[in-house]
DNA sequence: TAAACCGTTGTTTTT
DNA sequence: CAACGGTTTA
């Protein structure tokens, strides 16, 4: 079974990836670490299976972000051709509703809502029922709404457990959700893995269909499976069990979205006979990176053992430095990015991340100044602005004239004199005769009641529906420009906000134009839906030599040479809501997740790794001091250099300069008072040699405990050595200096 | 009855 | 400091 001499397939891989490429039938579990070729392993595996003879359209291929699913798509292609299909869970799942919900007594023309739609919808009923809003917040409701979907809890078993009145009340306002959403012929996002288990459950001859179709199935990001989810792939997977299953429990971090470590922790006990191929090897960083990354992650409890090393050099250590406040913070980085530019590195190879999205602002006005190129990589923001909702909200109605949400969204957009009491007056009506208002607005006589005006501007509306509904175009892009010229949409936006309003539009109709080019043929359905199951700009923005800035939730999977980090701060990261409890836990649970989402974080770095934190932050446009994080407090000190900022002194108040010079004192003292020896981290028990560690030397670890030497080089002015735990492993740990 | 205005409120992460 | 909701004004 020799391989042939070239081979793109399997010729650059190691061992343990090739086996995971390679293997037969049955369920297949690759425990992926941070850098260890992941992406690799799983493109490879599909490219390998079409090679095999597998036919690519009996592939399914899953992954969480579209993004991700394009990346895929577009490497399987260059190896073996185009055909599979690769999908997120939601688009999968919609594309498959689309054609089997009618089993479930409901219409294949439903309308996707997302969450400022549900919110909309949860506030309207919470005014219905005459709640006071601070008690029943709607984002709060709508929060356990999804979290019951996340559980497959449906809305009459849901009033039916609830215990006391605040949750008998939620679980009402659960039910009368799920009724609005039903008469708006609409499904929100929990709602289409929902909807798709429960056809399943009550059709095994449309799941039958499916499971005959594919005859592999691959799950990307397994720790970040929720219920149904692990549920649709469990039931995909059919007779053949061929599924694969890709993650690493380190890196789950979407508990808040129903996420369960239980997936993929337990994955030998839900697919019996489960192979299980752990991959640990990290290509992607630096020594000293992936050690302070190690450590870090050492300290959760909750996870499935696995010790990343790696063969790199040590390269420089990890960056860490304290700063007055966020403006000083994002001032340095500003001046530190731009010498590197001007050193001929690529922007695109430095990234900056941060826990809320908020914390970009300061950084975008250093870059800003400095005319350093930037991109916010910010997922829903573009798809969330007024204008574009505006645009869909029109084409969500001619898709789906029971859709209320969007009905009353554009109705008086451009204003055309339709206010709040005639649509309530409508919405009375309309509850009446059991229509939607958009139906009710188009029989004259059922207006009788209303004011000529408000008759007169309702009639003008349908009038303009029909004229939009009876329009022939034939590509996305000319029925959009259509629809701002019928909608006069330009005209009525003052003019001090023309050219913003024009920008946005003009991003819009690139995006269409992009669509219209990729799918040829493709529909409004079909570009609805896209935009509405979308999680990153990339396909309106891509290309640009620009440094991107995003949030650690959305810069898993990337990699970069020079990651900065951000906002290291108690009350950042780990957030504060992480700190204080929460819903789905208790809080050690919580700030593990926090420490996975560091964790997340640095080992996006290849080269350089910048820890920046500061000792004051602006809430609600107040300053407060903070501490820095204890993340921070958890790194080796072999593998970390803290610095000191040196902000401009002759320019400083002297008051300022006191406070400064004070906090650096204190720091100081903390910084000495950290473990900073070898000894104190890394404790030789019997058998070191004379010039420090020898092979076969005992050690003691302060946070992997007990060891063997295996391993001992010399890198620069530290050592290496590479250490057999008995608990977590070989480990390659650099010491510090002597 | 609709649009402009003003004060209050409250900010995690995203398919 | 932005978005929302309620209040005032036209």
């Amino acid at each position: 079974m020799s391989r042939r001499r070239t081979d793109p397939i399997l010729d650059d891989l190691t061992e343990p990836q090739r086996e995971a490429v390679t293997y037969g039938e049955g369920p297949l579990l690759v425990v992926a670490g941070a850098g260890s070729g992941k992406t690799r392993v799983i493109t490879r595996r599909l490219a390998c299976l079409v090679g095999q003879g597998v036919p690519p359209d009996r592939i399914l291929a899953i992954t969480f972000t579209n993004k991700a699913a394009e990346e895929m798509r577009r490497r399987v292609e260059s190896l073996v051709g185009a055909g599979a299909t690769v999908k997120t869970f939601h688009s999968f799942c919609a594309w498959l509703l689309r054609r089997g919900i009618p089993h479930l007594g409901r219409d294949a023309g439903f309308s996707i809502y997302d969450r400022t739609d549900s919110l909309r919808v949860v506030r309207q009923i919470v005014r219905e029922m005459d709640l006071d809003r601070d008690t029943y917040q709607p984002a709060r409701l709508l929060d356990r709404i999804s979290m019951h979907k996340d559980s497959l809890e449906g809305p009459e078993q849901c009033v039916r457990e609830a215990i006391g009145f605040y949750e008998q009340t939620a679980a009402e306002v659960y039910r009368r959700y799920d009724e609005r959403l039903a008469e708006n012929n609409a499904l929100d996002f929990d709602d289409l893995l929902f909807k798709t288990v429960e056809l399943f459950r009550t059709r095994p001859e449309v799941l039958q269909q499916y499971q005959k179709s594919y005859l592999h199935v691959l799950v990307d990001e397994y720790q970040d499976t929720n219920l149904p989810q692990h549920l649709i792939a469990r039931a995909l997977q059919g007779r053949h069990r061929n599924i694969t299953a890709v993650g690493d429990p380190d890196q789950m971090i979407y508990t808040w979205r129903g996420a369960r470590l239980e997936n993929i922790l337990e994955f030998e006990e839900d697919f019996p006979g489960a192979h299980v191929i752990t991959l640990e090897r990290n290509y992607r960083s630096t020594a000293n990176i992936l050690h302070a990354a190690s450590v870090s992650i050492g300290f959760n409890t909750l996870r499935r053992q696995k010790v990343l090393w790696t063969e790199s050099a040590p390269g420089e250590p990890v960056h860490v430095l304290e700063f007055e406040d966020p403006y000083a913070e994002a001032e340095w980085l500003g001046d530190t990015v731009a010498e590197m530019f001007e050193g001929g590195v690529s922007p695109r190879e430095v990234a900056f991340l941060y826990r809320t999205k908020y914390q970009s602002l300061p950084l975008e006005d250093a870059l800003a100044s400095r005319s350093i190129p930037y991109q916010v990589v910010d997922t829903v923001g573009f798809f969330d602005r007024k204008q574009v909702k505006d645009l869909r909200g029109y084409m969500q109605l001619l898709l789906n004239s029971s859709d209320e949400e969007a009905f009353l969204r554009v109705v008086n957009v451009p204003s055309r004199g339709i206010g709040k009491k005639t649509l309530e007056r409508l919405r009375g009506i309309a509850r009446r005769d059991g229509k939607p208002m958009l139906v009710t607005a188009r029989n004259a006589s059922a207006l009788e009641e209303l004011g000529t005006r408000a008759r007169n501007a309702l009639a003008g509306f349908c009038e303009l529906y029909e004229r939009l509904a009876s329009l022939k175009c034939d590509s996305i892009f000319a029925f959009l420009k259509q629809l701002l010229r019928q909608t006069a949409y330009m005209q009525s936006v003052p003019e001090e906000d023309r050219e913003d309003v024009q920008e946005v539009l003009n991003y819009f109709l690139s995006y269409a134009k992009q669509y219209d080019r990729r799918s040829p043929g493709g529909d409004l359905l079909g570009f609805v839906e896209q935009t509405a199951l979308i999680s990153d700009v990339d396909g309106w923005n891509t290309g640009a030599s620009a440094v991107p800035l995003m949030t650690l939730h959305s810069a898993k999977g990337l990699e970069f040479d020079v990651v900065i980090i951000t906002g290291l701060n108690e009350g950042i990261l780990p957030h504060q809501r992480a700190l204080e409890e929460n819903p789905y836990g208790n809080e050690i649970y919580a700030l593990e997740e926090e420490r996975r989402l560091f964790h997340v974080g640095m080992t996006r770095a290849r080269k350089r790794l910048y820890l920046t934190h500061s000792s004051t932050r602006f809430i609600m446009g107040r300053e407060e001091s903070v501490s820095p994080s204890r993340f921070l407090q958890e790194l080796p000190q072999e593998a970390v250099q803290r610095e000191s900022s040196r902000p401009a002194l002759e320019s400083e108040d002297p008051a300022v300069q006191f406070a400064r010079q004070a906090q650096e004192v204190v720091h100081r003292k903390r910084t000495l008072r950290a473990p900073g020896r070898t000894g104190s981290v890394l404790q030789v028990v019997d058998g070191s040699a004379q010039n420090g560690i020898a092979n076969g030397a005992r050690v003691v670890h302060a946070s992997y405990g007990e060891g063997v030497v295996v391993g001992v080089e010399s890198a620069g002015k530290h050592q290496m050595v590479r250490v057999a735990f008995s608990q977590h492993g070989v480990l390659t740990l650099l010491l510090s200096a002597r």
